[in-house]
DNA sequence: CACCAGGCAAGTA
DNA sequence: TACTTGCATGGT
């Protein structure tokens, strides 16, 4: 029950947040590789450059070189690595869906899964961003606010690894995608603006309470 | 100036 | 198995 609660909270306070709404697949599932470890804005200033060379599809990313890929994403840092992640993704699309991402996108569910993760660079958090936000696939992404933040009001060990935070939430909560999809954003939407250092509003985070918890104390 | 961002893989012991 | 480090840019 104090899973379902905690997203009331965070709705309430945060609002809708409609990440990755209306874009085309691709734009997705670039972005998914994109925002490893990389602040968001860096992201779009990176999908911006591929947008005027007209390379946001498919087909020209993966006729692209790594040289040229890697010029067009330097704003979302890691470059050389990123360009490479991606190459092996379009490859990995190429060899085992004829070069068709929706293919990939609505494999089943665990399919679609072990082949992106079979992929060079593509981790549980990537994988499970792509079968969210591009397939909607009913998968829900555990990121590092996700430990922190369950782990610090009591309602998860500390010690958990992703996939067993995963079970947790998919036992806990209704199958549905577009839960799954707001609830992630909500809490990186609450660790950006309540896990930090020098945030004085630790003192007002609206999870205040949650499991006996009163302080929001990261730090 | 330090710290952080919607991770992952490779190296080390 | 359990840490640690490299990857790199841009915002606050």
């Amino acid at each position: 029950m104090a899973y379902q609660e905690v997203f009331d909270l965070l709705f309430a306070y945060f609002g809708p947040q409609h990440w990755w709404p209306g874009e085309t697949a691709i734009e997705i599932v670039v972005g998914a590789v994109l925002t490893q470890n990389t602040n968001w804005s860096n992201v779009t200033k990176a999908i911006r450059n591929l947008q005027n060379a007209g390379a946001l599809s498919y087909q020209v990313l993966l006729e692209m070189s790594m040289a040229e890929l890697a010029g067009y994403i330097r704003p979302s840092g890691y470059y050389n690595i990123k360009s490479k992640r991606l190459k092996n993704l379009l490859f990995m699309i190429r060899d085992r869906y004829e070069g068709d991402l929706l293919r990939l996108l609505s494999d089943e569910t665990q399919t679609a899964r072990s082949s992106l993760l079979a992929v060079q660079g593509i981790g549980p958090e990537t994988a499970d961003s792509i079968l969210l936000y591009a397939g909607d696939h009913p998968v829900f992404v555990v990121d590092a606010y996700t430990h922190r933040i369950f782990s610090r009001h009591g309602l998860i060990a500390e010690e958990s690894d992703y996939q067993s935070m995963q079970e947790e939430f998919t036992c806990r909560l209704p199958v549905s995608s577009a839960l799954y999809n707001e609830y992630h954003a909500l809490l990186v939407m609450l660790g950006k603006n309540f896990c930090k250092k020098t945030n004085p509003l630790c003192g007002q985070c609206p999870l205040k309470g949650v499991n006996g918890v009163d302080e929001f104390k990261f730090f």
